[in-house]
DNA sequence: GTCTATACTAGGATAGAC
DNA sequence: GTCTATCCTAGTATAGAC
């Protein structure tokens, strides 16, 4: 099927952002995301020039997801008391789609790259410049939520969220305490994720 | 050099630990290993049988490192009250020496391995157990303690410790939050890890 | 814009010597 | 216990056709 390019390369984007955030930016192979997508391996590297850029390209367009999911929530204006709350709750909806988060863990996790890891610092340095700046929470406030919101990439991560055998130990603490009231729901949302491409 | 086998075992572990730390199980060669430990790469596998039973030989020392930690802490029995701030500091402390935190994050971030998912799973719960049981913590601080040492790792994991041109930004804000007064003995000691085997 | 064919390197694992 | 040599697959990237 033929499309032209920016609806391609969208679409391309969007197939290696789920099959990096799974498998992670080493562990992913071009021929993956080509599959995911729909497309030949030699078209993927052919249209980002290498697994990297497409990968800081995937990275990009999911921290610009984050950010104006938070964006949107600062502009609404709500209560400063309020504003945690109200940020905590667009982060978790974030997880009922796409793999935002787990595609910024997976970035955060290699920086030991130099172009991968110069990415990720600043990367997580904006989200906490618009924490601390934009949002206007205190130091102390910030670390935290930022904290839990790490937390819950790392709960994704490790697909416990997805465990769906009889409850095991802690479980359910555990993914109500990181989704709240939306625990079920996130559960149920991504546990039901495709699983195309391999 | 000759070396007995359990001697040997160790000393690879010990070296395998740091590069899955900074590289990642799928982005570490037993190559990479080897030549951290000063053996040759078909003697690596030999020993361990396949890279995964290394990965989760080396996984299994960092856990319970963590947990001896931990146990450390509640068997010196503080003041309830105390004991957050106790866990805490061991957590920190940690960060000093091994790569403890940085496997298991990675680790972590394997959810989708058949076998490292399910490891790493199990040690997820595994420590919020002993938070929950062992220190006897209640399900809210528990889940914030562990909240903040999953930030701590990302910390580590991301480099940010390593940054030593003029304090871009929040970095020192956001340093002296995850490591308090210690951060800049953590910065220190962190900066000055041998980059061996590559 | 997209594919097939292919070159080339890296990496996990095995065989067998010492 | 440890190495060298080697096999084989997987994976990135390029060339060139359609």
């Amino acid at each position: 099927m033929r499309l032209d390019g920016p609806e391609r390369r969208r679409q391309i984007v969007a197939a290696a952002r789920s099959v990096f955030g799974e498998h992670g930016y080493t562990g992913t192979s071009t021929d993956q995301v080509a599959r995911a997508a729909g497309v030949s391996q030699p078209y993927v590297v052919r249209t980002f020039g290498t697994k990297e850029q497409l990968f800081l390209e995937v990275a990009d367009s999911a921290l610009t997801e984050l950010l104006d999911a938070f964006d949107a929530v600062v502009h609404a204006r709500p209560r400063p008391a309020d504003l945690p709350a109200a940020l905590g709750d667009a982060y978790v909806d974030l997880a009922r789609e796409g793999e935002v988060h787990l595609v910024l863990l997976q970035a955060f996790v290699q920086g030991h790259d130099p172009a991968v890891g110069a990415w990720a610092r600043a990367a997580l340095l904006r989200v906490y410049a618009v924490l601390r700046e934009d949002a206007g929470l205190d130091a102390e406030t910030s670390w935290r939520f930022l904290a839990q919101g790490m937390m819950i990439n790392v709960l994704l991560a490790t697909d416990l969220v997805e465990q769906t055998t009889p409850a095991p130990d802690y479980v359910d603490e555990l993914l109500h305490l990181a989704f709240g009231s939306a625990a079920p729901a996130i559960r149920a949302s991504v546990a039901v994720l495709p699983l195309e491409g391999e």
